[in-house]
DNA sequence: TTGAAAGCGCTACCAG
DNA sequence: CTGGTAGCGCTTTCAA
């Protein structure tokens, strides 16, 4: 049962039943002027008659514009990336561009090229994570986020480390524990040109939190800085060993939302209240963080911001314009129920 | 500043490069037999050296076989798609095809048509809640999830609906109430073949509530059916409504994980304990409701493998077959904490 | 303001 | 087994 057996429209068609030439449609299609308006007109009702659609391929292999913008994600079931994606998507609607998303498998085995020469640019996200992207095998313009690459977008890490710390510290905190991302050297370098903004989220995380213990004159006791990989698991593990310690921390602040809902169940689980006998900051502000109860403060990412101005920082080069590289974006501490001051001192 | 200025290789560099014709280069990349070993050899050498990567855009356009399906899906940063995606990639991955997903705006604005002739196949998730797609404008075949069309895969929610409220019964509850989502009427149909299995979910799971009450010989108290429309917030209040009546259910039936935690934190809000007070069944088995605490007892739908199936069904197509379409899957009680047997009678 | 010619990179078809 | 020819549907460049 073949569906749909007739033959699309194509250009020549639309030509034939105007009465005009296949370069006078595709004239009036790309809106480029000279087009006298009623031949204009007459076009214009030739596609509408005929239900018209341009083939984007024969487009594409013909050089024109593409309006496609293409976006390559490790596992969509990520909060991070389908923030990032979901802000994207709103800035290619309002520049009129159509998304794309190419999942990448963990084998590495997609093959990229089946988009490249149709879009004009690309988002990367997580692109360390992939292992052996070549650079001839991405479009012309190409903008990473969470990850190394030319033109990476970046967030402050470090200031909104310090945020986190801060908040504990002016509730009364002074035994506040940490629990970083991925130990660095875990992150696999970007092959190709290192973009001059390589860095480690984590490291700087780690970096403001040590910072401002050392500003506010606190030590930072033996074993307070445990590691996860920024899953719910590992947060739940790391949070048992800084409980389990002979001095256990009154707060946590946890680098990443999910590894934070760990933390605050096992805490649960081992009797600790959250945030009576413990306070938990996150970082990232993904949907959960909101939807848990307590309600999780955190540090918030402004994730569907870095999607719109990955897009817009695309359209821009694919118009010819130089974007240039913004800033890392601030983030923002979002206080909500897990955290609380310390219980008065015995 | 543009990047990487050279042409990329094309076939006919290698075929030039390997001292044969074009046609042998393309019978050795598509695996069509009768290359000689040797020829074949020095093709491949060449396309090693070269670094060359087939052209897909100009492969489609001369009516290549494609090996890339499209998934169709209104925003990605929902965890039902998400799913469905998920498993969808991993099925493609395993048959050696590509996945490139399109974000379908809001506004309908997308051109659908971009992807159509690059794609062998699209997977339409939730088409009923975008307006008018024209058949023309997808690829020659299609399989939806999550809504109506041709080849529509379904779930069996009223043998869900029975699982649910099955288990309440069998703790011992009497007083159940149950959260519908969209009311009938809410979905849009689906404008073209409406396909022989169309249905509405929420419909079959209100049935499936209502004959397990009947079969159980209980009551349905006025108010005990209450809808949302999927969202937290729309459980909250749905489960505010429930327990603000003069005789409050003592276990609800909710159609939607998400909507099940909203009906969760309102009744913690209340003072209302789950599952002590309150058991909640909930619909879905999202990754939150193993999240959530207490966790959430739910009733599975195996989205990843729906998606995965999809994609079987896409790629069979595609290549001749025809895989027919499948039962409605079956859904599965997933017991976790927030369900108890009922306060004893006073 | 409009049209004719050429070709993007590939594959189908049919020769040799 | 291998190669030539034609053409997918569009946009470019240039001429009318």
């Amino acid at each position: 049962m073949a569906p749909d057996k007739r033959p699309p429209t194509t250009l020549s068609d639309v030509a034939r039943r105007a009465g005009v030439s296949p370069m006078t449609v595709s004239n009036v299609i790309n809106g480029k002027g000279g087009v006298r308006p009623d031949t204009r007109r007459r076009v214009l009702e030739a596609i509408e008659a005929t239900g018209y659609r341009v083939n984007a391929v024969a487009r594409a292999l013909a050089g024109g514009q593409s309006r496609v913008i293409t976006v390559f994600s490790p596992q969509l079931n990520r909060p991070y990336a389908a923030e990032v994606i979901q802000g994207a998507a709103l800035a290619a609607e309002r520049l009129n561009y159509d998304l794309i998303v190419m999942m990448l498998s963990e084998q590495g085995r997609s093959d990229v090229s089946v988009v490249t020469r149709l879009a004009a640019g690309a988002l990367l996200i997580q692109p360390s994570s992939e292992g052996r992207w070549r650079r001839a095998d991405l479009p012309a313009h190409v903008v990473s986020v969470d990850g190394p690459g030319e033109r990476p977008l970046t967030v402050d890490n470090y200031g909104g480390a310090r945020q986190a710390v801060g908040h504990l510290l002016g509730l009364g905190h002074t035994r506040i524990g940490f629990i970083s991302g991925l130990e660095s050297g875990d992150r696999q370098p970007f092959p190709h040109p290192p973009g001059p903004h390589d860095r480690d989220d984590a490291d700087e995380r780690l970096r403001g939190y040590l910072d401002s213990m050392a500003a506010a004159g606190l030590e930072v006791p033996a074993g307070y800085v445990q590691h996860g990989d920024y899953s719910k698991p590992s947060g739940e593990r790391a949070a048992a060993r800084l409980l389990g310690l002979p001095q256990p921390p009154s707060a946590i602040f946890v680098s990443g939302d999910a590894m934070a809902l760990g933390a605050m169940h096992v805490a649960q689980d081992l009797g600790v209240r959250v945030p009576g006998d413990l306070s938990v900051v996150g970082f990232d502000d993904l949907p959960i963080a909101a939807a848990s109860r307590p309600g999780l403060t955190t540090v918030r990412q402004p994730l569907q911001r870095i999607g719109e101005v990955a897009v817009q920082m695309l359209v821009a080069l694919a118009e010819g314009r130089d974007p240039g590289l913004p800033p890392p974006f601030p983030t923002e501490l979002v206080e909500r129920e897990s955290t609380a001051p310390p219980r008065p001192a015995r």
